[in-house]
Formats: structure tokens, sequence, C-alpha cells
DNA sequence: TCTGGGGTCCTAGGACCC
DNA sequence: TCTGGGGTCCTAGGACCC
């Protein structure tokens, strides 16, 4: 029997934050967004005090304080290390392994759900005991009901969802038992089940994954598309989501950041966009992959419109000469966009930069433009370039027109260590 | 004062072609 | 008087995910 099982780290940027400091064990932590805008992982205690995911930071400042509330900026390259580690300890327990997010990964087994259980179980002490973080594990016939049975192990882990003592593992075969699971279980938060979808199968009646999964297929096709079909079949334990092979090239490549602050100038808008399409060119180089077209975004403060009906988005597509991953070019282009939908006396509050129809490096042609003299030594300067800011830190060698100032950068005034991905940050064991 | 970032897939509709 | 049909490609927008 094929069964796919979900393997999702229990609030995992909170839970990396612990690791490397235990005596926060019991204790409220919130990790907030960049700029340190929002929160965006809370741990169990954090979630008890009633702290809502993705309420500004500022609305709970005084609930923080009163409460004790621990709080960190983001630190994704800790994350990041946490998470391949944790993704490889699965490997060794499973060889078909899909990573489908920073903390969460699709197992396969081709065993009797038992010994995937026990598999799992293992795993999930593994897990624990090699890098500190707990990890919530469901079991079942297909991705989408593999899913529900990961928030069946994660609430039986912490309030006895459905009388349920789950460990942290559980599986989900038993048709009796699923029926009984999905009549309790909101029709939103099944996966592939957003807002929107939500309000419109409302209005028919569909409230829980039990009305989701017994509802006419054909009429599903026809009102909401074959995507919603896929996820009622899925519900019927029928699979129609393979585990998928790691994603080798990408279609857009996107950098956006908010800014510190409200921004009007011009100057400042030439430093960000720099930074930012310099990031853009690291990430295609990193992907080995080439782009011929981007578009420049700008965003107004939405918050703070000049007029009720103020337009706070603006944008603008170029194409490039010839596909590239050069930041010069990158710079170049984004800067001539900038001009174009620059306005002033605009309270800029966001930017970005998005790359698309990407290229493979190798697919990419040379051009009429540049020789291939000139293509071979600007690859060998963006090499250089991505080594030793590799070696050094960010930002040892950049482009003149990012500036040094970045006073629209963001804050992070909360940010952990570095524990494993600095060597100046490393734990001393005294 | 202060409100995240980065992706994917699907569909509808227009332009264009034979 | 009578005025087709079907295919492809592209883009914009809407839905979803973490």
């Amino acid at each position: 029997m094929t069964l796919y099982a979900l393997m999702d780290c229990n609030n995992f940027y909170a839970s990396c934050e612990r690791a490397f400091q235990p005596q926060l064990v019991g204790k409220p932590i919130v990790v907030l967004s960049n700029n340190d805008g929002c929160v965006i992982a809370r741990s169990n205690e954090a979630k008890a005090l009633g702290i809502a995911m993705g309420v500004p930071y500022w609305e709970i400042k005084k609930l923080i304080h009163e409460h004790k509330v621990h709080v960190f900026s983001s630190n994704y390259p800790l994350y990041g290390d946490m998470s391949e580690r944790i993704m490889n300890i699965a490997k060794d327990y499973c060889g078909d392994v899909e990573i489908y997010s920073i903390d969460e990964s699709f197992l396969k087994f081709d065993t009797p759900y038992n010994t995937a259980e026990q598999t799992c179980k293992t795993l999930r002490a593994k897990v624990l005991q090699g890098t500190g973080v707990p990890v919530s594990i469901g079991i079942a016939p297909t991705k989408t009901l593999a899913k529900i049975a990961n928030h069946v192990a994660k609430k039986g882990v912490t309030t006895g969802f459905s009388g349920q003592n789950t460990e942290g593992v559980f599986t989900l075969v038993d048709t009796h038992k699923m029926n009984e699971i999905l009549s309790d279980f909101d029709v939103s938060k099944v996966w592939g089940i957003g807002r929107a979808y939500q309000k419109s199968l409302a209005d028919y009646g569909i409230l829980t994954a039990f009305d989701l999964k017994n509802a006419s297929q054909t009429w599903i096709k026809h009102k909401f598309g074959v995507v919603m079909l896929r996820t009622v079949k899925e519900l019927n334990g029928i699979p129609c989501l393979a585990l998928e092979p790691p994603i080798e090239s990408r279609q857009n490549v996107m950098v956006s950041r908010s800014f510190r602050k409200d921004v009007y100038a011009f100057s400042e808008l030439t430093e960000a966009l720099s930074v930012y399409a310099t990031r853009l060119g690291e990430k295609l180089r990193q992907y080995k992959q080439t782009t011929a077209q981007l578009t420049i975004f700008l965003w107004t403060n939405p918050h703070k419109r000049l007029t009720f009906d103020a337009k706070i988005y603006f944008s603008e597509t170029i194409k490039l000469p010839y596909a590239t991953s050069d930041t010069a070019m990158l710079i170049h282009y984004a800067l001539v966009v900038l001009k174009k939908i620059y306005q002033p006396k605009l309270n800029y509050k966001k930017g970005g930069i998005l790359a698309h129809d990407l290229m493979s490096e190798n697919a990419t042609q040379g051009n009429l433009f540049e020789s291939m003299d000139t293509a071979l030594r600007h690859k060998t300067l963006m090499g250089v370039m991505d080594s030793m800011n590799k070696k050094y830190g960010k930002e040892t060698l950049q482009m003149a027109s990012c500036g040094v100032q970045h006073t629209w950068s963001r804050q992070a005034q909360f940010c952990s260590a570095g524990y494993t991905t600095k060597w100046v940050d490393i734990l001393r064991v005294k």
C-alpha cells in the first residue's frame, strides 16, 4: 500500500530560536517578519496568550512587555540551515522525500501502515534529538489527507484533538475514523481551500472536509475547476498529487522588500533597487539561469494614502536586449525603468524587481551586441564577486549605485546569532 | 512611529493566423 | 440576402501555498 506522510516542524522559526536558547523552553516566543513588522511564528505559549499570526508588532507591544514574551527578528540563514539538517535526517529514514517548504516534507512509503508509522515515530525522535526541533507527522493514502492527519498529530500532542494521544504521529487510514475526523474539520483548513473558496463553498452549504469529500465531482469541476477537483478526489483517497522532484529551475525570481520608513527620494530608491537587482543576479546565478525580461515595482504606503482612492502600485516591464544574469546589466535596466515610473512627492513603502521567462544558462544564446570575450569577462567578474561575498560576508564587493548609507533598509532589532552559519557566532561550551 | 516575502498554477479573453 | 471555425500564443488577474 502506498502511503504519504507529511512531516511538519512545530512552530518552526520559534523552535529554531529555542533550540539554541534552552532556557526559553516553556516561555512564550514570537518571531517577526522582515522589518520587524508582523508576527510570523509563535511558540505554543505565545499562541495561548492570544497572539495571532500576522498581527503587527506594535499592536501587541504592551502584551509582550506584560507577559515577558521573547521577541526575535527573523534569521533566515539560521532557519535554512536547520531545515537542511532536519530534511537530511528524514532522508535517512525514507528513500522518497519531497522537500515541500522550509519546514515541511512529504515522505512516501510502500509498506504496511504500521511499519510506516513505526518508522515515523523513530524519525520524529531522531529529529528532536539531533536538532532540538519537535515535528509532527501525519500519514494517509494521499497528500491532502496526510495534511489533515498532520493537523491531528499536532493537536493530539497539545490538546488531545478527538481524544487522540498521538505522540506527534497520526495515521489516517480507517474509513470510519476518517469520516469522523473530516466531519469535524473546517473546509478552509483543507490544503488548497483558501478564503475565497471557503466563502463560495459556504454558499452551497459545504462547510467541512466531509462535505467537500462528498460533493458532486462534475459539479466541482464545472464550478471551481480542475484544481479543486483534484482536492476532492484526494479527500476520497484517490491520489492525484505525486511526490514532486526537486525544483531545479524556476519560472520567476523576485526580490522585494518593504522599506524601514516611507521613502520619497529618487536617490534612496536608486540604492534600494540596485541592492535588489544585485540580489536578483545572485539568485539567478545560483540557479544557473538568465532573464531577458524585468518588471520593476513600487508600492506607496497603503496605510497612508494621499487621497482616498490614490493608486498605490506602480510597475513597468522591460525587455532586455539579451538574456543575462550579469548584475551590472540588471542594475542598469532596473534604473532605466525606475526613472520612468518614479514620481516625486509620493510616499514609497516597498519596492521590488521580478525576473521572468527564465532560461537555463546553457541554453542562453550568445548575442550580437556583446562579443564572446566580453561575455566571458562579465561571467568571471560575477564569479569573483559571488565567491568574495560568500567568503567575507555579503556586500564585501558591490556596485557603486548600491550606496552605503542604506537609510531605507530593513530593521532587525532582535536578530539572534548565526549559530550554525557564521563562525564568529558558533556556540561556546564552557 | 510601527502592518512580510516569494513562489505556483489555472483561466479568460484578446490578437493573430490559416 | 448571405458574413466560419479552430488553433496558438500572450497577458492579466485570481486563486492557492508556505
